[in-house]
DNA sequence: TTTCTATATAACTATATACTCATGTAATAT
DNA sequence: ATATTACATGAGTATATAGTTATATAGAAA
């Protein structure tokens, strides 16, 4: 597969989305459907301010959408192959951590009981 | 799917390692086999200090292996499953760019007549 | 209108990191 | 031994970005 810069440049930052806790932590809780931005504060345990930054980003790059209704504002996922993208790493990271420590087996065991 | 803050950091960090141009187009580089550093200089148009850095870092991640053959050190990818993450990235902004202008169709179309 | 609730955003700080330049190190060749 | 080739790495700079705090905006309720 042969790609130009500006390709690279464009999947890079794709990745970049996923390349923060706090956003990750928020995908994750839209997974089961559209929730709000109050919920998701509750969820993450981030602060209101920061959640809507990450909020504004992912929608920006279209990984989410937006609905406002009245003074809530519902967000849900755009395409649920992001998980499978998740999945994948989580999937990399269960088989690093297997062969490392036998120390982490519960994180190991803990991914397989949640496969999709 | 429940997971801890760590759990979270540590897919943020996996997620970070692909969201840099450079390091992208180095492991695109190794698709085909291992290289050694002044070839991977050459393919992605880096300098040797920079490449370096990248190919400690993507080593120390564990997603390429180090071979040291005399004064040569070739680097290969690990898992080849980390193709099947880019290949899902490039068909999300393959699916965006589509659904954008039509004067990105040169990009579509070369993502398709690529496709694995 | 005034107030309250929900969300967005600007200004700022702190931190991370990509890159360059210069240098170090190690294997090979002369 | 000296030189050369291949690679790694430290120092320094510039930039990006995550987070906080404070404030703005907008709908709903009183």
């Amino acid at each position: 597969m042969q790609l130009d810069d500006q390709a690279y440049a464009r999947i890079a930052k794709y990745f970049q989305l996923l390349a923060e806790p706090m956003r990750l932590k928020i995908l994750n809780g839209l997974r089961d459907g559209e929730k709000n931005v109050s919920e998701l504060v509750a969820i993450s345990g981030g602060t209101q301010a920061n959640v809507s930054k990450h909020l504004a980003m992912l929608s920006t790059a279209k990984l989410i959408g937006r609905d406002a209704r009245g003074t809530k504002a519902y967000y849900s996922i755009v395409d649920q192959q992001i998980f499978d993208l998740c999945g994948l790493v989580c999937g990399q990271l269960a088989i690093q951590m297997s062969m490392e420590a036998a120390a982490n087996e519960s994180f190991l065991s803990a991914m397989q009981s949640n496969a999709n």
